[in-house]
DNA sequence: ATCCTTTTACGAATTTTTTCGTAAATTAAG
DNA sequence: CTTAATTTACGAAAAAATTCGTAAAAGGAT
């Protein structure tokens, strides 16, 4: 029985996670190394390894320290997270409506055709399941 | 010229948002009630008020001090703060991809069909522009 | 006028998150 | 082997966000 977490995870480690689902297994060095590519500002590798470790605790990673680098990878799915995310930032910034937020991200974001494509789709499974 | 403030609003404060975009002009009193009506924790007026009187000084809020009890409103947009937040929340949650995320919303949300003739129809256009 | 309640202002304590300095351990280089 | 570089562990400082206690001011009630 998987304890359930229902606090976010915080912006920092947010940055973290994406890195290790892209990315897989890695070290801090490396996770530390494509924060600096991302950010002007530097980030010290200590601050980076106090946060992954933070994030172990938590059960927000997992490592395997066979080595003396120890390998780093997420512990939490990557869709799961982001469903969790998105029903909670729909409420908090669009007040629970999830079509205002859909329709507002539409219309702000150049789709491709096999984008849309994709959605009608969706839409027309959508209207036979009702 | 407006200064653009690139720091989204913090948890608390976009609640506080959320509740004046809704009921526009109000004093502390009418936020320190709508906010412990939808928690279980009772949060304290002179909490609500100082997180208020901060977001005046951030320039967040506006507010009425003709009679004693102040009333504030929100004094930046609500369309546009979300426009703000819904690109940093695909940046960090979905790794940029907006339509990963219209798809996550779609599928976890019981539409009705008025929702989704409004998104065909958007769509729709949204083909024509291109 | 006096008392009671509400509201504001202010400062500070608390909590959460981020950052980093330092030391010890391990490995690599010469 | 000795030195230098890398990595981990740990603790604590710094920064950001939240919470609240207290006092003074303003109104309202009797």
């Amino acid at each position: 029985m998987s304890k359930k977490n229902s606090s976010k995870p915080t912006d920092g480690e947010l940055e973290i996670l994406q890195i290790l689902w892209e990315h897989g297994s890695v070290s801090v060095r490396f996770v530390n190394d494509a924060l600096n590519e991302k950010y002007p500002k530097e980030i010290g590798y200590t601050t980076t390894l106090k946060l992954m470790q933070i994030m172990l605790e938590k059960g927000l990673v997992k490592r395997n320290t066979d080595s003396r680098t120890h390998i780093y990878s997420a512990n939490i799915e990557e869709s799961e997270t982001q469903e969790k995310l998105l029903s909670q930032f729909v409420d908090s910034a669009f007040r629970g409506s999830a079509m205002k937020m859909v329709m507002q991200a539409l219309g702000n974001h150049e789709a491709s055709k096999k984008e849309l494509d994709e959605i009608k789709a969706l839409i027309e499974k959508m209207e036979k399941k009702s």
